[in-house]
DNA sequence: GTTCTAACA
DNA sequence: TGTTAGGA
């Protein structure tokens, strides 16, 4: 039961792209860091939007960011731009120094296999000194 | 079988 | 945070 094939993730996928649990994941919703959408049932969908807040969330708290300073940063690099269909004005804004620079720097890889061992490493390590 | 919320350890 | 109860 992983990909669902259509860019919509289920909290256990998520759980091992970003090294989180699924009860944190569920904790920083009610914090209002992210809204991932649902299903019928009230299951939450994934999207790769909400794949990327949460390994922010997880970077920014291991450099002892609180919640909410982390909520902040998300809600300044939200691109009202994109609900509204069109490019940013300004490519200084917080969502400019967010996006694409950021990824890169913390993944400094291209190829989706690296990736993925990546982040397995920081599954592994959410257990133990990674806190 | 998986995920959900609520609540307690 | 982890974990469990009790449902959907």
């Amino acid at each position: 039961m992983d990909a669902l094939g259509d860019g919509r993730y289920s909290i256990r996928v998520v759980e091992q792209l970003t090294g989180l649990t699924a009860r944190q994941i569920r904790y920083y919703e009610t914090k209002g860091l992210l809204a991932p959408q649902r299903t019928a049932g009230r299951q939450r969908l994934f999207s790769a939007a909400d794949v990327e807040r949460l390994q922010w969330i997880r970077t920014w708290r291991g450099e002892g960011v609180t919640l909410a300073a982390i909520k902040t940063r998300l809600q300044a690099a939200k691109p009202a731009h994109a609900a509204a269909g069109r490019t940013p004005a300004r490519e200084t804004d917080a969502w400019a120094r967010l996006s694409r620079p950021a990824l890169t720097s913390l993944y400094p890889v291209s190829d989706r296999g690296r990736l993925m061992e990546v982040m397995e490493e920081r599954h592994r390590s959410r257990k133990d000194g990674d806190r």
